[in-house]
DNA sequence: CGCTGCGTTGAATCCTATCAACGCTCGTGG
DNA sequence: CCACGAGCGTTGATAGGATTCAACGCAGCG
C-alpha cells in the first residue's frame, strides 16, 4: 500500500504530515523536501492496539503518517501509564538514538499509518550529500519530544485534574497546529476518556466528572471524537500554559 | 580552585566521578580517561540554591564533581516540580543538544562543585583525534536522562506515595552505586523533605509520613542525611522497579 | 538569646479513587 | 430483523488518600 493512495486527490490543501512537521522546524531546500516525500512512500498500516515498538528491543524507526499513537509503560498489577502522545508527522522510537533499546513501549490508538524511516535516516546522515535543514529539524523533533516529556512531569506532579486537561488539550492544539490540523479552534481527537485517564494519572471517572465541569465552565468541550476551544487565552493562564520555545 | 584541590589526598580510592560514570558505560581508552581527568580540571563552586544554568537560555555546559543539583519548573503560583536530579558525575546542560534553548533551571541542592564541559566536547567532537569510548559513553548519559524522565512520568501519574519513595530511593541507590559512594547499601542523601515532595509531587507533611511508615516496615531508613536500605528486593518488587537497560 | 530551617504531629477538609450500575451505540450472528 | 454483547460514556454512593492549616520541638547559628 502506498502512502499516496490514501491521500486526497488534492496535494496542494494536504500536505505529507511530516513535510510539514519538519518544514517548521527548520528551512528546508527544495531537494530536502523532495527527500522526504520520496523516502517515506513505502507505508503500510496497523490496526488499533497494535505494538508499533516493543520495550526492551533496538527497533526500526518509523514515520507516522496517519493516526494516533502512543508510548506507554505498564506497571507488574496492570496500571498504564501513557508517557508520550505520537501524531502524524512524528517519527516512532527515538530518531537520534536508534542504536539503543527502547524503554516504553509504542501502541497504536487508532487506526495507523507508518513508513519506514530507515532510508530517511539514511539519507541525512549517509555518505552522500551533507543535509543541513533535515539535520536540524530531526534534532529539534528529538527536542520537542524531550521538553514534551518535561511538561508531563510538571503536570502530573503539581497540576490538579482540572488543570491536567486543559494542560494536555493545549499541547494537542499546539501539535496539531504544526500539522495544519486546526481549523478554527476545532480538532479532531480521537481519544477514550481511558486513554486520557492513563496519560494524566487519574481514573476514568474523574476524568469524566472533570471533562463535564470543564464544558459547564465553557472553557472547551470534547464530545464525538472533536474538540472545540472556547477560550483559549483563559485556558493558558489557568493552565500555566508555556509555548514551545526553539 | 581546582578540583583536585577538594580531593582526598588518597586519589587511588576516590576516583573522579565522572571518570567512574563514564567509564561504566563504555569501553574508554586509557587517553579518553586521560582526556577526561584533563579537561575537567578547572573546577568552580556554588552556593546552595544557585542557579546553575537557566530556562530559555543556551547555556554553558558543566560538569558536576561533587554536590547534588536538579532540574526544576516552577509554575505561576509558585508550585515547584523537580524534574530531575543531577549527581556527582553528570553533565548540567542537555549533553549532546547544547546549542537549544534549556526548557528548565538547574539549581544546586547542596554545596557543589563545577567545572566547564566545553573543552570536554571539544575534544570528543572536535577536529583532533576520534573519541568513540567518550562519545558513545556521552550519548548513554543522555540516553539514561531520558529514561529516567521517563520513570518518574511513571511514578508520578501511576505510583502511590508510597511506592513513589521507594522507587526513588531505588533510583539513587543505582545511581550512586555507579560512582561509588554505596557502601554496605547506605548512602548519604542530602535532601530535604521538602526537595523530596517537589520531586515526588507530594506535600512535605505526607512525605514526612510516608517515611515514617516505611521505616516501621523496615523497608529503609532516612535519618540526619543517611539513607539505609534494609530490604532491596522488597523494594523492588513492591516498587516495581525495572534495572537500568542498556 | 532569639531566630531560622527542618522535622514532626493533630485535626479537618478536599480531591480523587473505587465500586456498582445503567444507558447508549454499534457490529455481529442467529 | 431482532437479540445479544462489547465498548464507551455517565451517574451515585462511599471510602480513602493526600492536602491544608496550625502548632510544636529541636538543632544550629549569629
Amino acid at each position: 500500500m502506498s502512502w499516496s493512495a490514501i491521500r486526497s486527490s488534492d496535494t496542494s490543501r494536504f500536505e505529507n504530515p511530516l513535510v510539514m512537521r519538519m518544514a517548521g522546524l527548520a528551512d528546508l531546500s527544495a531537494e530536502e523536501m523532495d527527500i522526504l516525500r520520496e523516502n517515506v512512500s513505502l507505508a503500510h498500516s496497523s490496526a488499533i492496539q497494535a505494538e508499533l515498538c516493543t520495550e526492551g528491543k533496538v527497533q526500526m524507526p518509523q514515520v507516522l503518517l496517519a493516526g494516533w499513537a502512543c508510548y506507554q509503560r505498564l506497571l507488574g498489577d496492570g496500571r498504564r501509564q501513557i508517557v508520550d502522545f505520537l501524531l502524524p508527522g512524528d517519527i516512532i522510537g527515538s530518531p537520534t538514538r536508534s542504536d539503543l533499546p527502547l524503554s516504553r513501549t509504542a501502541i497504536a490508538l487508532t487506526q495507523v499509518v507508518t513508513a519506514d524511516a530507515r532510508p530517511l535516516m539514511q539519507a541525512i546522515d549517509g555518505s552522500g550529500p551533507v543535509m543541513p535543514g533535515l539535520a536540524r529539524a530531526l534534532h529539534r523533533m528529538a527536542y520537542a519530544e524531550d521538553v514534551r516529556q518535561r511538561d508531563h512531569i510538571v503536570r502530573l506532579g503539581r497540576q490538579t485534574a482540572y488543570e491536567r486537561v486543559v494542560h494536555l488539550m493545549l499541547e494537542f492544539h499546539s501539535r496539531l497546529q504544526q500539522i495544519g490540523a486546526v481549523h478554527d479552534d476545532r480538532f479532531a481527537l480521537p481519544l477514550t476518556q481511558e486513554v486520557l485517564a492513563d496519560a494524566l494519572g487519574l481514573s476514568v471517572v474523574h476524568i469524566n466528572r472533570t471533562l463535564q465541569q470543564i464544558r459547564r465552565d465553557r472553557l472547551f468541550d470534547m464530545r464525538s471524537g472533536q474538540v472545540t476551544l472556547r477560550q483559549i487565552e483563559l485556558m493558558r493562564a489557568m493552565a500555566d500554559w508555556t509555548p514551545p520555545i526553539g
